[in-house]
DNA sequence: CGAGTTGTTGAGTTGCGTCAACCGTTGTGG
DNA sequence: CCACAACGGTTGACGCAACTCAACAACTCG
């Protein structure tokens, strides 16, 4: 089961041979089920496996000053702890924001397969390449747009990338954030943020309440937040 | 020449073998010299080359709004478009600020002594994901730092990479940025980079004239900052 | 039922942006 | 050789986007 989540993820992000797919295929791997808040590494760790996000979302998150600030989101399908392979100490620490599951998978045996296979490194590498492209975006969103269109790109981004691994549905797509790991995120006060989602919302673009969003005019929300979903390259279905 | 910048930053980053050794002091190179303002490459284009910075500095930069957004600086030893290897659409234009020479190395080359090395391949993966963790810094600095903090820690970042190439001469270094390229990095107005870095003259802890910096105090600059070098990881000499 | 989240609102404050002017340096051409 | 334009740095006045503080409402859960 993580197996078909990796495989089709990396099949869409480059191409995999016959043989590639058997070998992951071969991988073990464990589960685990993450509580709200609970962590899948801590920052300073040194850990020996990877993890596969098979459901729900996480957060990579470090305390600067006195904000809690969160530099990246991942969904399903994404490998939030793969660069561990190549550098050993974690950075951040990594959590669950709502419920999730997750594979983990044994850096050695990862490592074997991927010393094996050219292509099956290619593929890992450019997953990675795929998510330095997003910190690349979240650079530009941070530095360069104000409140409102920097919290419309990010609600593009989630919704562009939940499409991928067919987490979008009719427009709409279930987020388990609180208005403060959106306020975290976008570098915001939560007072802001709130304000913020209600001029969305005045404006017609989006519905949110509970753990639902619903894009209620895309289009229109992607320009406002001058969404271009290129950057996320080779993430097609 | 610039198999001896090559070979040495890889050595620092990762470990190789003499095999690996002799097949990049092999690959096949030609330079090019840049003027201030000149592009590497530009949004859009499909480079079948990759470039090593021989000397002097680039930037990655992008139109966002009416801004003209600046995501990552780039010194000697770096190599900025090491992903156009895996993701073929440039989605920044990266240009010359100063003059500055770089390598070319085409992409059929470099592809052929990867798939024939693992070590190798993992070597400039391994590359590719300390520039992410470079972003992760840059979006934790522009989300959650204000002006003095921010720009403080780009200086101490700016510092400590030249350092490892051994540009740091005494706690100082050439760097031909103006104000407005200051500003384009930090997501600031060019009044506000010049009131701030008068501040930071004003508490002692840097000279800044012309095209050189001096770092005065630089334990109290990376105390303002928050700065902690570890981020970029096996960046050692 | 009370306690703890999460969302919402208002009032006052501030960090940073904008506009506009001025200064010093550099380079260029009449 | 000087006039002048172009550029980069500096300063002051004013405005606004976003922050802080504080209170309250709605909801969940023990």
């Amino acid at each position: 089961m993580p197996h078909r989540m990796l495989i089709a993820r990396l099949q869409a992000v480059a191409g995999l041979t016959q043989q590639d797919r058997c070998a992951l295929q071969s991988l073990p791997y464990s589960f685990k089920s993450l509580e709200s808040g609970d962590c899948v590494i801590r920052e300073g760790e040194r850990p020996n496996a990877c993890t596969v996000l098979m459901d729900g979302f996480l957060a990579r998150r470090r305390v600067i000053g006195d904000r809690n600030q969160i530099s990246a989101f991942y969904v399903a399908g994404d490998m939030p702890d793969l660069h561990t392979l190549h550098l050993p100490t974690a950075d951040h620490d990594i959590c669950s924001i709502g419920r999730s599951r997750v594979a983990v998978i044994g850096h050695s045996h990862l490592m074997g397969t991927l010393t094996a296979s050219a292509t099956l490194s290619h593929a890992f590498w450019r997953e990675t390449l795929i998510q330095s492209a997003i910190y690349r975006d979240w650079v530009e969103n941070l530095a360069a747009r104000q409140a409102l269109p920097r919290l419309a790109h990010l609600v593009c981004e989630l919704a562009a990338r939940l499409e991928v691994v067919g987490l979008l549905r009719e427009g709409s797509f279930t987020l388990p954030f609180t208005q403060e790991i959106i306020a975290d995120a976008c570098g915001l006060s939560i007072v802001h943020i709130n304000r913020t989602i209600q001029e969305l919302r005045r404006q017609g673009l989006i519905e949110w309440e509970g753990h639902r969003v619903e894009l209620l005019n895309r289009s229109r929300l992607q320009a406002l937040a001058e969404f271009d979903a290129s950057y996320l390259h080779a993430l097609r279905r």
